[in-house]
DNA sequence: TTATAATCAGTTTTT
DNA sequence: CTGATTATAA
């Protein structure tokens, strides 16, 4: 190296010896191991800047890749700083639109669209449910809910590309399977396993095939894509190789498999390809991350020098050796005993508090623990808000927090990950949406006026207005419109008076705007227009700011929808964003700003690379942190996944890692804390990550409990569950129930009012479909019973005649699920014949009493077969195990109270009940007896007492919610 | 010691 | 509803 040279790489910090030697490499391969705030990015950087300075290579020809956009946007700024102006042109992109660029320059040349919009992934989901009856599925699209596997399929087919696996490669490995089946017929797990497989084989390749066709592209394709056309078109790979004489990758954990396929392939056989990463930090295996990709780094590039960075600038050495004794136990599968090397941080901080473990007796005294000892220290040891951060594991921990500091008024910023469809003021732009789309919609009419777009003083006058809508059965528009002389409201108050007249003309106006303007023209015209956005522009709060950016945001929604949409108009629109909601669609809302002293609230892969003085990690305990493993739906077979899995619980060790992570937040102090109850029934354990880290052999004694007073305050109950509108029914008086309304009722009583109290109507394809095939199998009974001939034809002609277009996906749905209906009923009728069995009874009433409740219903069918009476159900859903139909069986509280019935008519239980499935001919039976009677009794006895008191508090939940027809109008719905 | 019932929680995130 | 974990009855 000359002196100018030298000179040039003089930098203005202080290089450690090994920072420099990473900085300072020359040609030929380089693995940096950087463990936790050991400078990475300063040394990414400085080595730019060096490569640069000593005429290693110009600008423009290094490439920098990166993961997120805002690494690469904080990479660029930093090199920015280092250089002199005009030297800037390094590239430094993310993997995903370094791949964007390359397919738009060259995609022409694999029969590309360069203009292919890039979807997201609900508008992924929405794509598959657009062409879900051309893709070959069968298994992955029960007509009862042909939607239900859309998500999995796309998860599947997004890791396969991450994995470099493309459809002729999963299709030549289908095709493999089968033979293996057929080579051994014996085995029935491999048969399922043929058929899964190969459907879905197909399905990827139908997929790519219908994407191409209409000109889309999906994330993975941005990597998976570019490498097909490298390393089909080698004139490409040699142009765009050429461009580049230095590669660099950042978090290099975290790269999937493909990704380094492509920096392989650009970098060549003994490329200048540096890569930082820390394996003790690999924490996205979800989403594709190889960590096998830096542990084998040095095998692939055997001549390539390795740097350890060990030297840490951030924590204290206590803080440190605590996380060390925490990872170790990953051992041997880290690059520390894989490559032999020391990878135990020394701590360049002074610092001397212990980390501290808190134990509590139950959440809220561990949250109120961790928020009154922030309390102290911002009032006590000169801690600002902004110096504390509370890491959890998943997002829902983080609720219990945020409110215990409410309480004690802590300023909190909780980083979630949606939310935006919520905020009030996008809830304002869908209802102007919604107005413009439908004048007539009345509830978002009124969001709109009463909006702080409009400023109204009051809203008396508006709700007298709405209610007057309401009683003549009339839209609020056309209230509003005259509401003196056709509504009849007298004393409008002068101020609403003058508005009202303004919002009907805008609404005017915006209509007439949308006849030939795009979504976005429209919304923009509406929210500067009004001066809304001058508004929030004007008052510089945290608040509007927040606001601001939501609706920045939102406007994205709205510009990926024109990119998207055959015509983009306001109608369209709002069409398209109800399904991405019913997708699943819910983009994260902005924080508050950045500037503002709060605590940060997050989960821990939110707070990877970041950091704090005082750290706290949250309700650690055992199925939470580490969280208990949960699988793929549909998973990428072992056989196809190229990334080689090291031994040992791979899961438990990333969920390690990730606690690692965590604790290597913290600069000064750190506080681990848990607790026994969390509500249920059960003692929680302690996480064994706290052990582990503080080298404990158990932990089980409580170091922090409440007081007294705030032990009886958690079970003050809540507001909505003392709510009564009407007195209870008396003991005394008997109600008539239903099966139905008791399985309502213990679904959720808020349901059960919807359906037997207010009657909402309600509309399902399923129940289409159950009525109609039930239709016909009552129509071959009656014919049988009462000794009449009856052909399949009459069974066909029943089956229409209750047919019902009402609540299908599509016309093509409505089609499938029709001839489904009209093959089970052959198949019912064919086995009926051979059968000879000719029923006892058919849909025969009965009704006993249960104390005061008169239980009422009717048997489907009842059998007498060899003198043992058996009653039967027919049931059109989609069972396809024996296991499976007898448990439904067993369970069903419908047919327990159809032997409940039997008994107290006829004196005996009967001797089985059974469920009849039409669509697989499977029979589910089981044998009540008094014990296994009791249980419903209970259940019926706590539904009837509800119902009684006339209790209709919800009790949301996972599937009660998934398959109750009124989530869209329910306001306890939990979020699906 | 092993089968069955009861209980609980439903991710994590980026492109 | 489902899968996993833990408590219990046999």
């Amino acid at each position: 190296m000359t002196q100018e040279t030298l000179n040039l790489t003089q930098t203005d910090v202080r290089l450690t010896g090994r920072q420099r030697e990473a900085v300072e490499h020359g040609e030929g391969p380089l693995l940096i191991v950087a463990g936790a705030g050991t400078g990475k990015t300063l040394v990414v950087t400085q080595r730019i800047a060096h490569l640069i300075r000593s005429k290693s290579a110009k600008p423009e020809e290094i490439l920098a890749l990166t993961f997120t956009e805002k690494a690469a946007a904080e990479m660029s700024e930093r090199v920015d700083v280092l250089l002199p102006y005009g030297f800037s042109n390094v590239q430094i992109s993310t993997f995903h639109a370094f791949g964007d660029r390359i397919l738009r320059e060259f995609g022409l040349e694999l029969g590309l669209n360069p203009d292919s919009p890039v979807l997201s992934r609900s508008e992924q989901v929405l794509f598959f449910r657009e062409h879900l009856f051309e893709f070959p599925l069968r298994r992955y699209r029960p007509l009862g809910d042909p939607a239900r596997y859309i998500q999995a399929i796309l998860s599947l087919i997004s890791r396969a590309k991450d994995e470099d696996v493309s459809p002729e490669e999963y299709m030549r490995y289908a095709e493999n399977l089968r033979e293996q089946g057929a080579a051994h017929p014996e085995d029935e797990a491999l048969g399922e396993d043929v058929e899964a497989q190969a459907e879905i084989a197909a399905t990827y390749a139908k997929y790519q095939e219908l994407m191409a066709k209409e000109g889309r592209l999906d994330f993975g394709d941005q990597v998976f894509l570019v490498l097909r056309l490298l390393r089909e078109r080698p004139s490409v790979l040699s142009k765009v190789r050429s461009r580049y004489r230095f590669l660099l990758v950042d978090e290099f954990q975290d790269t999937n498999y493909a990704q380094f396929q492509l920096v392989r392939l650009l970098g060549g056989e003994e490329g200048n390809i540096t890569v930082v990463g820390d394996d003790d930090q690999s924490i996205y295996k979800f989403r594709g991350a190889a960590i096998s990709n830096i542990l084998s780094f040095m095998e692939i590039y055997p001549g390539a020098r390795q740097v350890v960075l060990t030297d840490n600038y951030r924590s204290t050495q206590i803080i440190l050796d605590t996380a060390y004794r925490l990872i170790s136990h990953n051992n041997p599968d880290r690059l520390e005993v894989r490559n032999r090397i020391d990878k135990k941080l020394g701590a360049r901080t002074e610092g001397a508090h212990p980390v501290e473990h808190l134990h509590c007796d139950s959440l809220t005294t561990e949250s109120d623990r961790v928020a009154r000892i922030i309390h102290d220290l911002v009032q006590s040891k000169g801690y600002g808000y902004g110096d504390i951060a509370v890491l959890v594991r998943a997002n829902n921990d983080a609720d219990p927090f945020l409110r215990a500091m409410n309480l004690f008024e802590i300023p909190w910023r909780f980083s979630g990950n949606r939310g935006l469809y919520s905020r009030p003021e996008i809830k304002l732009l869908m209802a102007f949406l919604r107005v413009i789309t439908d004048p007539d919609d009345s509830a978002s009419l009124y969001a709109l006026a009463a909006s702080e777009v409009y400023e109204l003083k009051s809203v008396y006058d508006l709700n007298r207005c709405m209610a007057e809508a309401h009683r003549r059965h009339r839209p609020l528009f056309s209230v509003l419109e005259s509401p003196e002389e056709a509504g009849g409201i007298q004393d409008l108050d002068p101020d609403t008076r003058s508005t009202i007249p303004k919002i009907l003309k805008d609404i005017r106006a915006y209509l007439e705007l949308s006849r030939d303007n795009i979504t976005g023209v429209v919304l923009y015209q509406f929210i500067t227009r009004s001066n809304y956005l001058k508004k929030l522009t004007h008052h510089e709060t945290a608040e509007n700011g927040a606001k601001i950016r939501n609706i920045a945001r939102f406007f994205d929604v709205v510009w990926s929808f024109a990119q998207v949409a055959r015509e983009d108009r306001v109608v369209h629109f709002i069409r398209h964003l109800d399904l991405l909601i019913a997708a699943g669609d819910d983009p994260a809302s902005a924080e508050a700003d950045p500037g503002t002293d709060a605590v940060s609230v997050m989960t821990v892969h939110k707070a990877k690379g970041l950091e704090w003085p005082v750290v706290f990690m949250v309700s650690l305990i055992a199925q939470k942190f580490p969280l208990t493993r949960r699988r793929d739906a549909i998973e990428l077979p072992d056989g196809l996944a190229k990334e080689i899995v090291p031994g040992g619980d791979a899961h438990l060790a990333e969920e390690r890692r990730l606690f690692y992570v965590g604790m290597t937040r913290a600069k000064e102090r750190l506080f681990l804390t848990s607790a026994e109850d969390y509500g249920g029934v059960r003692r929680r354990k302690v996480s064994p990550f706290v052990l582990e880290a503080l080298d404990r052999p158990h932990i089980d004694e409580v170091t922090v409990r409440s007081g007294a007073l705030e032990r009886i305050h958690r079970f003050a109950p809540s507001p909505d569950a003392i709510e009564q509108t009407m007195a209870p029914i008396p003991d005394d008086a008997v109600i008539n129930l239903s099966h139905y309304q008791i399985d309502d009722y213990l679904t959720c009583p808020l349901k059960y009012k919807y359906v037997h109290i207010l009657h909402l109507p309600f509309f399902h394809h399923t129940i289409v479909y159950g009525k109609a095939v039930h239709a016909a199998v009552e129509t071959y009974f009656k014919h049988k019973m009462g000794g009449y001939p009856v052909t399949s034809d009459d069974l066909f002609i029943a089956y229409r005649a209750a047919w019902r277009n009402i609540g299908f996906l599509s016309r093509e749905h409505e089609e499938r699920r029709f001839e489904s209906g009209r093959s089970a009923i052959r198949r019912f009728f064919e086995r009926e014949e051979a059968s000879g069995h000719v029923p006892r009874q058919i849909e025969e009433p009965f009704s006993f009493m249960m104390e005061r409740n008169r239980i009422a219903g009717r048997w489907d069918r009842v059998d007498v077969r060899d003198g043992s009476v058996v009653i039967v159900d027919f049931k059109t859903s989609e069972v396809y195990r024996q296991e499976e139909a007898d448990k439904k069986t067993r369970e069903s509280l419908q047919l327990a109270i159809y032997a409940m019935a039997y008994a107290e008519t006829h004196g005996e239980l009967p001797e089985a009940v059974e469920l009849h499935f039409l669509e697989s001919g499977l029979v589910g039976s089981f044998r009540h007896t008094e014990k296994t009677l009791g249980k419903f009794r209970e259940k019926m006895d706590g539904a009837a007492s509800g119902i009684r008191r006339r209790e209709y508090a919800a009790t949301p939940g996972y599937n009660a919610c998934r398959f109750c027809a009124y989530v869209e109008i329910c306001p306890s719905a939990a979020r699906v």
